[in-house]
DNA sequence: CTTACTTTAGGACGGCCGTCCTAAAACGAG
DNA sequence: CTCGTTTTAGGACGGCCGTCCTAAAGTAAG
């Protein structure tokens, strides 16, 4: 996943910095002091602190990717690849009740910023919005595939923005619970 | 709504800047431009930046208790004052398309900077809360209106969130479609 | 060991930030 | 009009920001 080159470790830090405090908030400084390097010594790897930010979206681009063909593999139907996305929420509720959801947090400051990166941050979203919506065609949905993906992307962001503001992971369960018998619904309709 | 003075001024320009821009994006100088006042004065008024981001969430709460009242005043039954909370989305669509859910967004950001307002803006979201839960009781389900409640406001967050992504305010209509469906089956059920 | 290249440290720079001070303008009561 | 209060303008301040330069340390090939 990660070289132990000083670049990646740049964007492994700022990746995460950005998720917790956010991109503009997030300085030079608070990066070179997690990577422990010299502040001066950016200039060198990145020519400016958005050539940063496009290394983390190209990083998160990559590794949700990976995920996905991941998925690809592991379930056994289109139902069951469905279910893997829904159980995210399960699995990064920690990190989801306390910073929200990265994909979701990112591209709404970046819509603030009115940031020039903004477009390729929303490809995070569209990767997952064809990929649901590869599946739901597979399920026999090729009609209303994209609407059934958008309405399962809204609710998941829902949720996390949520969980986010009440501090509440039961809710998340409680939510999950209802897309997947949602998912259900529409499996066999 | 809102007086002539210069305080009022600067918590109106804030505010919509605020929206906008982010909190922390938005600087005195971007406030005084917008109220053609000099920067200097502000200080007159509030002590600090965030005296009047606390300003402006009182200033929204106010606004939305208003509104949640006139919806009391207006709905005339449980399930068409819910419908008041769904069409919001309709209402502003074209703000949530460029700028998200003015709750969610100051919400999501307060809670990324760990600022000490973060506890206040998230009582919007209890307003809303409070008041759909009681709409859902008064519906006749009791014992899961909080449940309903919190379910209906994820909806509408990630809505708001897709819309602005993906600056698509089509879907906010078809999602909106399927909220006021959902909420015919919970009345029926 | 020498030399050329890569990588690093550290700090200078101009700029904008939030804060705060002071003097003057505007206002209102008598 | 006079005087005390409210409100304003304008700029000084220290601090952090992103950017950029330069010198030195590290590294590898000959």
């Amino acid at each position: 996943m990660s070289d132990n080159t000083t670049r990646d470790q740049i964007v492994e830090a700022a990746d995460r910095l950005f998720y917790r405090q956010g991109f503009d908030h997030t300085s030079f400084s608070d990066i070179a002091n997690a990577v422990r390097i010299s502040r001066g010594n950016f200039y060198y790897h990145f020519k400016s602190k958005d050539e940063i930010l496009d290394a983390v979206i190209d990083a998160r681009l990559d590794n949700t990717r990976k995920m996905l063909e991941q998925w690809e593999a592991e379930g056994r139907d289109p139902a069951d690849r469905i279910r893997c996305f829904i159980n995210i929420l399960i699995r990064n509720r920690a990190d989801i009740k306390q910073y929200g959801c990265p994909v979701g947090t990112l591209c709404g400051e970046l819509a603030k910023l009115n940031h020039a990166s903004r477009t390729e941050a929303n490809r995070l979203f569209t990767l997952f919005r064809t990929w649901l919506s590869r599946q739901f065609t597979l399920l026999g949905r090729k009609t209303d595939a994209d609407t059934l993906a958008m309405h399962l992307l809204a609710r998941s962001q829902g949720i996390a923005t949520l969980a986010n503001a009440f501090q509440d992971e039961k809710f998340i369960r409680q939510e999950v619970k209802q897309m997947n018998d949602w998912l259900n619904a529409v499996q066999s309709s």
